[in-house]
RNA sequence: GGUCACGUGGCCGAGUGGCUAGGCACGGGUCUGCAAAACCCUCAACGGGGGUUCGAUUCCCUCCGUGACCUCCA
């Protein structure tokens, strides 16, 4: 099937690269997933919908995936402040909640609204917590290598003397001697116990009032951020594994963090593919908590948030966000929304008439080069947003056939059939937003309506037809006159 | 300040050294009792200024603008 290679953008070298697994035909694939501690929001739904479509799209390339996307449910500090609040415990305050209960309550909100908008769920979902003696672990191999220094019961790495072994900054493109000279006017928490500024905490001290604490060599303490996923992706997929996702934000320090750590322990470079989604504009602007349009996925499905002019449903935020390349920010607007959803309807429909065509003897379009079309845009980076308008030609194709201005063989409509189930719902993952009707009852009631209305119709009595009609879309039922008929769309 | 991106028609957004996606909106038409849907047609862009080239929206330089990251923050 696979007529040209598939290209991924790795991070690493900024450029395409020809995809070959390091296992074939397994592929590891490993994808930041969100810290709980706050309600999800439209940048997770991007990163989760990236990556979401590179799990489906290697499958159906025949790889057999196994997919690991973590939880962050540790803390961490954060602002620049002497104190350092813990997101989590001050949410935990805020609420008065249980840390873990912090954590469990935005898990299930996080994996209902991924459900809602047609995200498969990972094999694999560790989580910080459970991974603590695998964390020391580690930390114990960086330091015995010398790459990390205990201070007051906190271990930190030497960025410094890892930097003479290895190149730092291959990921991000930084140079240590740029960031040593940088910004020397901060004053962290912690700053005074480094060594330098540029080391990172493998392990921090836990003080009195913090509650999420685990035993470790070092005293009461948890683990520094970016140790989590160094250790739960190469403890499922090994090391080196095939390909690590997030968005762009998590590049540096993130993942440059992740790297040297790796390095560090294990003297191995962790991932083949780095890919990094972009981040969500609004209205131009970057999306922020502090600047108040970080928008919750809740808040689009139920549309009760100040900048949205109406509910969107799940369906259309999903299709608005395939549109883009998923390496482009993506700017947010209720106009940009209202389109997609239009657009969207529009290829429903189109799916929904393919059965509907009358074979003939001969084809006016090659479905074949369609189909080569489809895959050679996803192959190109998972060009997404040039897959659907593949997906709209085809549409347009499937629309005029319906007044035989376009005719295609039985062959070819079953090709054409199977490749739009194939890459409209199985690979971009769309669907009808309310599932269709089984109801034997709705069905034979709306019939028998049609048929009294259509009786009206015949006698010329358009006030009732059209009362019909009005009191049909109050229940958002549509009805449509066509020349085959009336038909009804939910 | 440093590093790196980006700036495409009314809006959103692909892409390319010459043949210039797609969606939505607007305008005109066909169909229809009317609507809706659909179809056809029209409209329209590549931030400013230089340069390379036979030719640049696409490559280089510069300016302007926007954004991301710069150590615990998705």
């Amino acid at each position: 099937m696979l007529s040209s290679p598939l290209l991924i953008h790795n991070s690493l070298s900024r450029k395409k690269e020809e995809f070959h697994p390091l296992k074939p035909p397994f592929v590891g694939l490993y994808v930041c997933g969100p810290t709980v501690y706050g309600p999800p929001h439209l940048g997770h739904a991007r990163s989760a919908i990236t990556f979401d479509i590179v799990y489906r799209y290697l499958k159906k390339l025949g790889y057999r995936v196994r997919y690991v996307r973590n939880i962050t449910d540790v803390g961490h500090l954060e602002n620049d402040s002497d104190e350092g609040e813990d997101k989590i415990l001050k949410r935990a305050k805020v609420e008065q909640l249980e840390p873990m209960e912090i954590v469990q309550l935005y898990m299930n909100k996080y994996h209902g609204e991924m459900d809602k908008l047609n995200i498969l769920r990972p094999g694999i979902e560790p989580r910080a917590t459970g991974h603590i003696p695998e964390q020391i672990k580690l930390i114990e191999k960086i330091l015995s290598q010398g790459f990390a220094y205990c201070v007051n019961g906190s271990v930190y790495f030497d960025v410094i003397k890892y930097s003479q072994h290895h190149p730092y900054g291959i990921l991000s493109g930084r140079k240590l001697d740029e960031l040593l000279s940088g910004d020397e006017e901060r004053e962290l928490e912690g700053q005074k116990e480094k060594r330098n500024p540029v080391d990172f905490a493998l392990w921090k001290k836990a003080n009195p009032e913090h509650i999420m604490r685990w035993d470790s060599p070092w005293g009461e303490g948890f683990p520094g951020w970016h140790l989590e996923c160094s250790v739960m992706s190469t403890k499922y997929l090994g090391l080196p594994f095939d390909i690590h996702g997030g968005g762009m934000d998590l590049l540096f320090p993130h993942h440059e963090c992740e790297i040297s750590q790796s390095q560090a322990g294990s003297d191995t470079a962790p991932v083949k593919y780095w890919m990094h989604n972009n981040m969500i504009t609004i209205n131009g602007q970057k999306m922020g908590k502090s600047l108040g349009n970080a928008i919750g996925l809740e808040e689009f499905f139920s549309g009760k948030h100040p900048l949205l002019e109406r509910s969107y449903p799940p369906m259309t935020i999903r299709f608005f966000i395939l549109q883009a390349h998923y390496r482009s920010t993506l700017d947010f607007s209720n106009a940009a929304l209202i389109a997609s959803e239009k657009g969207l309807k529009k290829l429903l429909q189109a799916k929904k008439l393919i059965v509907q065509i009358n074979p003939s003897q001969k084809s006016t379009r090659d479905i074949k080069k369609w189909l080569d079309e489809c895959y050679l845009v996803m192959n190109d980076d998972f060009n997404t947003a040039q897959l659907i308008a593949c997906l709209f030609s085809a549409a347009s194709w499937i629309y005029s056939s319906a007044e035989n201005k376009e005719t295609f063989t039985s062959a070819d409509l079953i090709l054409l059939k199977n490749s739009f189930e194939l890459f409209f719902t199985e690979i971009l993952g769309l669907k009808e937003e309310t599932e269709p009707t089984n109801d034997k009852y709705l069905d034979g009631l709306m019939s028998l309506i049609i048929e009294l209305r259509n009786n009206a119709r015949k006698n010329k009595d358009y006030a009732t037809s059209d009362a019909i009609r009005e009191k049909m879309k109050e229940l958002s039922i549509q009805l449509e006159d066509g020349k085959e008929g009336t038909r009804w769309v939910l």
